[in-house]
DNA sequence: TGTACATCAGTGAACGCGCGTTCACTGATGTAC
DNA sequence: TGTACATCAGTGAACGCGCGTTCACTGATGTAC
């Protein structure tokens, strides 16, 4: 039966995992931006799926993308830069959520609708990022988590000076401070909840959210700092 | 140099890493139960150091408890069973908690102050679960994902219950479920926010949860759900 | 346009290592008499 | 109380496996002329 291995001796070559012929000939930057950008994705993948960027595996990862262990150092020098540049490119997918946030002067009955819209419509098309930061804000490396912890920390204070310009004169600005964090706090629960519920559950949350905003917004600055007491 | 070996042959013999000895003699079930309890509490202190119960390793584990590796199986039948004896614990506490929160009923006045008292309280003394339950909520495997947060769908129902009982004409049955999710989420959030924070931030955590609490009780139950349209 | 050479994304063999789990064992604790 | 036997928590050798990383390689793409 010697013979019978001989279908098996296929002759090497370079084989590209994402290459998609159908759309012409490609350039080997655009073949290995296509592989790195494959090779995220699966990292995104598998880590959501497998408890987090600390116990994702190079093998695992490559078995994935459909390409060689070894092929993955052409890309990143290590595991470690590779969750690097997994954190940069999310911590981007939230400032750019933030921005649009942010952007635009909607007419005040408008800013909570418009807010929680962009909201669900930045973590619809960047899932893989948010779920990324909502977990690894828990259980990544400490530079991960600092990275994080410190994105969302610098949008609650943004968030307290946009807050500061509603009229509510008994509120000093740590009060602001505090009202920013219980919002930022909301919106990331809001995320966590898009992203575990289908495409059914979607409506409710944003209503939910929407109006936990109100009872936040239009009820709590009528509060006094001197009810406290 | 054949005889400088000779101290390192000592006699195998039984060994036990938590024994103790100095409070006196142990039976074989008490000394079961301490290495057992001393396997617990490596495994939530290294699951909070490595990124999850997902990346634990029993010969780590073992390790840190001061025990070879295969002592692990008279305690556990594998790893998952270890994983589940973790959520068992560690949602115990938080029921322990919640019970000690609803427990009793304050004057009005004193609800807020007394519940973040009580969880900051539980926090302390239960560190360790209750870094599992938030660490574990967002990466750990799917059976335990889910039984937290069953639990904390749970409370959160409760709460609102709880909450009807406030005079509020004008909010539905659905407005206290949406607040309860914002409280619930908020307390969470202090939870992790305390557990992060060294000695010097507790009284400060406590002050931002309680005007949080208050801004929302206090503040939002003025809302009203016709004021949406 | 055609040819000869350079580049480098992906290959495959190999490495030493830590992993979870199995097994037969040992000896201190527990028990029956 | 003393002795002979049973129990079983912890031991240590061994297993096969997947891990991250190294290295020299191949052959399609790119470039100089």
């Amino acid at each position: 039966m010697i013979g019978a291995t001989v279908n098996e001796c296929v002759p090497k070559s370079t084989h590209y995992a994402v290459r998609m012929t159908s759309t012409g000939p490609v350039t080997r930057v655009e073949q290995k931006e296509r592989t790195r950008r494959a090779i995220l994705d699966a990292a995104l993948t598998l880590s959501e799926q497998g408890g987090g960027i600390a116990s994702l595996s190079l093998r695992q990862l490559a078995k994935e993308v459909g390409v060689v262990p070894t092929a993955f150092y052409r890309h990143f020098a290590s595991i470690d830069e590779l969750g690097l540049a997994l954190v940069e490119e999310s911590i981007e997918s939230l400032r750019a959520m933030i921005r649009d946030v942010r952007q635009g002067n909607p007419a005040f009955a408008e800013i909570i609708e418009r807010s929680v819209t962009v909201l669900a419509e930045h973590v619809a098309t960047h899932r893989g990022h948010f779920a990324f930061l909502t977990r690894e804000r828990y259980s990544g490396p400490p530079a991960v988590r600092d990275a994080i912890i410190r994105q969302l920390d610098l949008f609650e204070r943004e968030l307290a000076t946009d807050l500061a310009r509603f009229p509510a004169p008994h509120w000093s600005s740590a009060d602001f401070q505090v009202l920013a964090n219980l919002i930022v706090g909301a919106m990331v629960n809001t995320v966590v909840d898009l992203l575990e519920a289908g495409n059914g559950g979607q409506q409710r949350l944003r209503e939910r959210a929407e109006k936990q905003l109100r009872m936040v917004v239009v009820g709590a600055l009528r509060w006094r700092s001197d009810w406290e007491d």
